[in-house]
DNA sequence: TTCTATTGCTTGACACTTCAAATATCAAAC
DNA sequence: GTTTGATATTTGAAGTGTCAAGCAATAGAA
């Protein structure tokens, strides 16, 4: 693999744009997120006078009828406890959520979506798609399958990620 | 893949399949980005008791000797400019950041990094990079390659699109 | 010049978010 | 039954973020 005169140049010049190469996706991606963040919060404020939050809450409850405890809701918009509760309490207060009592557990809620709440989700829903495949429209169908699935293999990775730093000369260890 | 009876189905469900194929993407992609993130703010804080917004901040004027305005630096972090006012506001009142008089122009400043923040920031910038190649180590240099050049192709659409939702049936209407 | 419109930045109000600490309930061991 | 520890949620403080309104300086036209 090593050719002879530029070899250890190659390495080092290698390793270092392996790094860079990471780090330019990183800012790539990141800025392709918040681009499309920033443009449906706005939509979302002037066509329908709601946030992006608001939005994601209770999309995550229109596909669970049964309801979805705080911790539930915590873990998949994966923002924290103290969150959740804030955007419920104001959705409760205009009628669009209900804290249902859980069957089993008199510590937890079943935060549901109320008709009203339902009814507005839908209506915003259709539109909000429609936003999304316009702002990915510059891939291809093929291009969308290929990120589709490079997307899969990133996600797994970062799921085997310590949220602490690895002490140095550490790995995966597992209790 | 298609048999011989559902023809018709799967037609209208490809173009289903192809709007929620971009859900599906926007979703996965949110997801990737958001624990990045996650990842790196608790890092950035137990590490170094700073939070990311402050280290993006310091980023931008890390590379850009002469300062950056105030304008500038809002456009680069994608957020508005009441924000970056505050987050100036800190870093300058610990000395990390510095408002210079801008040479032509008696409204702006050019804010830049101290010697004490530049000093900070590049202590701090290092042990980031490593963690983004942690992060982004899922991925093969190959399939890093083509994750960048299709984020390249998404970025470059997203810059064509307009903030407000297009008007039932116009078309990049440009001025 | 003077008027007008634009640009660069700040401010204040409010929403969102994290974090750490507090409360309440549960579950399981004793 | 109590205690002990873990889990579910809330609270309050502080940082981050948007938005709209406002001020100061610029730029261009009348």
């Amino acid at each position: 693999m090593a050719t002879v005169l530029p070899a250890v140049a190659d390495v080092e010049s290698r390793v270092l744009d392996d790094h860079h190469q990471a780090l330019k996706i990183w800012l790539r991606m990141l800025a392709c997120t918040t681009r499309v963040e920033n443009v449906i919060r706005q939509r979302l404020r002037s066509e329908f006078g709601t946030t992006l939050p608001r939005f994601d809450l209770m999309a995550q409850l229109d596909r669970e009828p049964e309801g979805l405890s705080m911790g539930e809701l915590s873990a998949r918009l994966m923002v924290t406890g103290g969150n959740v509760t804030g955007i419920v309490d104001q959705l409760e207060s205009e009628g669009l959520v209900q804290r249902a009592a859980h069957p089993s557990d008199r510590r937890a809620y079943q935060v549901k979506l109320t008709a009203a709440g339902r009814r507005q989700f839908r209506r915003m829903a259709a539109v909000h798609e429609a936003w999304i495949v316009e702002l990915f429209d510059g891939w291809s169908p093929a291009q969308k399958t290929q990120v589709h699935a490079l997307l899969a293999t990133l996600k797994q990775h970062l799921a085997g990620i310590d949220t602490a730093p690895a002490p140095k000369g550490k790995r995966k260890e597992a209790a």
